[in-house]
DNA sequence: AAACTGTTCTAGTATTTATAGAACAGTTTG
DNA sequence: CAAACTGTTCTATAAATACTAGAACAGTTT
C-alpha cells in the first residue's frame, strides 16, 4: 500500500494522508483486516514528521476507519466497505460535475453542506 | 439571502461563507443576477470582519460564480446553474451515505480525491 | 453630492500545521 | 526471555494561515 503526499498543496499533508487512504478504500484496494504501513515508514520514505503522520492516522481512527494499538499498528476495520460500495456512484457523480466545469473544491463543499 | 456561519467550527469563517453561498446555489435559492449582501453588512451582522467576509467572496469570484466591482457589489453569475443542475444528485448520494453510516468529512473528502 | 460598493495597504494577534527529540508501554518476532 | 517493532505521550520550536483592526482609495448608484 502507497501513501502519496503533495509537498506544493495549499492542504494540509495529514489532510492529503487522509484523503490518499480515503482514496484506496474507496478503490477497493483496502479491506478490513489490512495494515496500514507503520507511521515511522511513511514518515521515513515520504520525509515527513513522525507526528504529521499520526495525526492522519488518528484522525483516520476518529473515522473509525482502523483500529490503533501499540505494537501492532493501525488495522483496517470494516468500515472500509461502505466507501467501496460508493465508489461507483462518486465516480458518477464526479464525471458530471466535471462536465459542467466544477471545481473539485467546489464539489466537495457541497456534498459537505449538503449533509447538513 | 442568508449568509449562516458556526464561530465554533473548526473550518474556517471564510471557507463556511463560501460553503454557505454554495449551498444556496445548489438548492436553487440563488439565480444567475442576484447579488449577494454587502460584505460590510454581512460582516456586521455576523460579528466578523470585513476582510473576513471579503475574502470568502474573492474566492467565490475565483471560482466564477461572481461577479465583483466596486459600487455595484457580488453579482452571480450564470455559473450558478450547474450547481442548481447537480442538487438532485448530490443529495441521492448524501442520502445513501448517511445509510451508511459515512461521516460528512469522509465523503466530501472521498470526492474530492475522486476528481484527481 | 452623498451614500454605497469592493480594493488596497499596513499591522498585530491567535490558531493551526509541521517539525524535533525523547521517553514510555504495549505487541510481535526470533 | 530478549530484541525489534508498534503507537502514545510529553515538551518545545518555527512557520504558515486565519482573523481582526483601522485607514484611505476608487468606482457605482441614488
Amino acid at each position: 500500500m502507497l501513501i502519496r503526499v503533495d509537498p506544493a498543496s495549499d492542504t494540509p499533508i495529514f489532510a492529503q494522508i487522509v484523503a490518499s487512504v480515503h482514496a484506496d478504500a474507496a478503490a477497493g484496494r483496502l479491506a478490513a483486516g489490512d495494515r496500514l504501513p507503520s507511521a515511522r515508514d511513511v514518515a521515513g520514505s515520504l520525509g515527513i514528521n513522525l507526528h504529521t503522520v499520526l495525526r492522519a492516522y488518528q484522525q483516520l481512527r476518529d473515522e473509525g476507519l482502523v483500529d490503533m494499538r501499540r505494537g501492532r499498528g493501525a488495522i483496517v476495520t470494516d468500515a472500509v466497505e461502505p466507501l467501496a460500495h460508493l465508489h461507483h456512484d462518486i465516480a458518477a457523480l464526479v464525471a458530471r460535475a466535471r462536465t459542467l466545469g466544477l471545481a473539485a473544491d467546489t464539489l466537495a463543499a457541497l456534498v459537505k453542506e449538503t449533509y447538513r
